[in-house]
DNA sequence: TTGTAGGCGTTATCAC
DNA sequence: GTGATAACGCCTACAA
């Protein structure tokens, strides 16, 4: 950038037009070492009150600002962390983000945020650029295409601390924050059960993600307690988008004893469905009490209000940071790999508690709100 | 990390078990020297294609990644941007964030993101710690609270490209992308003009925010041009939040002669004074039409659905990031603030046009559906 | 309490 | 075509 090579090597320019002012600049104008400025603003207790003062007046005289590329390469550890997500956007990728940026940034850490795209081979590419950002630790949600695992391994050999979050890959040989799916599943299911209704579908998504497995087991071990039989011509898989899911309650509706109860796997499916039910003239709850997944935004603004399952966004992006943070400080060595489990928490809403609840004033939380009334210009 | 102190000065190891392999590894197993190394891996004119051949063999051999902090301590220039934003959540900022990471990517730019939670103090700290990372260049939409912008001509005098978007300092001595919010006011007002209301009012956000000021306007200039008085006994002014559309929606029914369309700078505020008509018995859109902004993913499951105004996040962030590398790439110098305006799109539903639509069908997207049916394993 | 010097990994500038 | 060398800004033994 702007050069530093003045041909007076006395005093940095005392009105700085450009260029970042380092350390022997201010080691320069006070005439003592750099070793002495460095201490000084490392808090080094070798380092008199006088002289640290001088120097920290000086440094925000010309608003020094330390290079941490430079200290970085030195101690061969920077403050970046890197995050690799499927993508940015919907609910709740984003509100992991958030989580992860604040505990981050409250530790010190910048954050790289980089999108896979549901994409293997980009995803691999997500980690080499972090690689060769020298980040200090790796927070991963898998693709949905991810099914060899090879570039992780090659990360642990370098023994950069890695914790995977809620697309996880299986196993406790790695470091993992998880929703209780299965919980969710169970949870949702008894609480239809507790509403009277015996003959409960489950729209399940893949089967290959682990989210959707533990859901759709969660169902089963909710039934099974209840002593009714896992009848699977009332579980109908698909990718749990909205049409899907009218498609599939179309599909439920045509068997012989059609449910009284549904659980899908998805806030999206689940709206679909209450749709395609409110279109056959079906009443929800009362003749078919639906509950989703994911506590989307819009199961506050449907009628009725959509039963779901909040999936902790915040804290699964807290705790992940945490157990990266650990690892970090830990020197990476004699770490054992540790999975946490967050507890979902089921909230009921009028799909599926008839006249349980007023919806005609919830009021739909936008994130926006947290700041109105703050001091302004 | 894992030293690179052997006693063997010969080879790497040809399984390393850590650390990561540098170009002097490389130089000394193919006994050359570095800038040889450094030469082949950036493909300079001045090496043979056998010696290339080699190097890049050896390099994929060992996994060699390049640190980026050391090119960029040396070449004064990071591979990073960064971005500032207010808050990681709701529709909005995420999705810009989607399109910034994505057009940044493809540049072969990684992105540090941070938030300011709307707190100036907070914006200033992340600047500077921006800084302090080296990043190439910043891209920034304002907080709520920030008044004073010396912080950000800081940024300036050292020559560090910096592009606002959405939120901006007013004025065209900065480089800025926006929606054009009084088009966006413009062209909903008129809508509801076209429908034949004759009467409409305005919910309206803080003035102080040139989005809301500018949706103001345009309002105001659609009435103008039909030839209709303005009227702010028409005009509520509020924060924006759904429980405050409704109450807007209150007084303006208590008005001695009622409005028969709504203009909502917001749709939450919308989706509040939609519940609140219907509360009140009125139809929407027969006895009152309703438009709100933003196309939120609500929009689309009110009913009737809420005709909205489309911000055109991802395109905001692509666009933002085309700028903020063109001023990169010219040197900083030179450049002449430049503000980009996106034209906004109305997207017409049934809360302002009678029967025109069925809203029982229509899809709510889903971002994860886009790579519903990739191949997986 | 302070200073000297070497090096982190890369690249630019010379010289051969 | 290739090599030696000196930075970039910071940290940290080791000396003084």
């Amino acid at each position: 950038m702007a050069s530093p090579k003045k041909t007076e090597p006395a005093a940095p320019a005392p009105t700085p037009t450009g260029s970042s002012v380092s350390m022997a600049d201010l080691a320069r104008e006070l005439g003592v070492s750099m070793t002495t400025i460095s201490r000084a603003l490392s808090d080094h207790h070798s380092i008199g009150p006088a002289m640290k003062q001088k120097v920290l007046r000086l440094a925000k005289k010309y608003n020094y600002q330390p290079n941490r590329l430079a200290s970085a390469l030195r101690k061969g550890k920077s403050k970046l962390l890197g995050i690799v997500v499927p993508y940015i956007e919907g609910r709740f990728f984003p509100s992991v983000v958030h989580g992860i940026e604040t505990a981050a940034s409250k530790a010190g850490y910048n954050v790289i945020i980089c999108q896979s795209n549901e994409d293997m081979a980009q995803e691999r590419r997500n980690l080499e650029s972090l690689l060769s950002a020298q980040v200090a630790g790796i927070l991963v949600s898998l693709a949905r295409t991810t099914n060899d695992f090879r570039h992780f391994d090659k990360l642990r050999n370098r023994g950069l601390p890695l914790v995977f979050f809620d697309r996880v890959v299986e196993g406790d040989a790695v470091n993992a924050v998880v929703l209780d799916d299965r919980e969710g599943g169970y949870l949702s299911t008894r609480h239809l059960l507790q509403q009277g209704r015996r003959r409960i579908a489950h729209l399940a998504g893949p089967q290959h993600l682990n989210i959707y497995k533990n859901r759709r087991q969660g169902y089963f071990d909710a039934l099974r307690e209840a002593g009714l039989p896992a009848d699977e011509s009332l579980v109908v898989y698909n990718d749990m988008a909205q049409e899907q899911g009218a498609e599939a309650l179309r599909q439920l509706l045509a068997l012989p004893n059609p449910p009284d109860g549904l659980f899908a796997a998805g806030d999206y499916a689940a709206l679909g469905a209450l749709q395609e039910a409110q279109r056959q003239g079906l009443r929800v709850p009362e003749d078919l009490a639906i509950t989703g997944f994911s506590n989307e935004t819009f199961t506050l603004v449907a009628r009725p209000t959509i039963t779901t399952v909040d999936q902790r966004c915040e804290e699964m992006g807290q705790a992940a940071v945490r157990l990266l943070l650990e690892m970090i400080d830990n020197g990476g060595e004699g770490f054992s790999p540790r999975q946490v489990v967050l507890r979902p928490e089921l909230v009921v809403r009028g799909s599926s508690t008839p006249g349980d609840e007023d919806d005609s004033h919830v009021a739909v939380r936008n994130p926006a709100d947290k700041f109105v009334g703050s001091p302004v210009a």
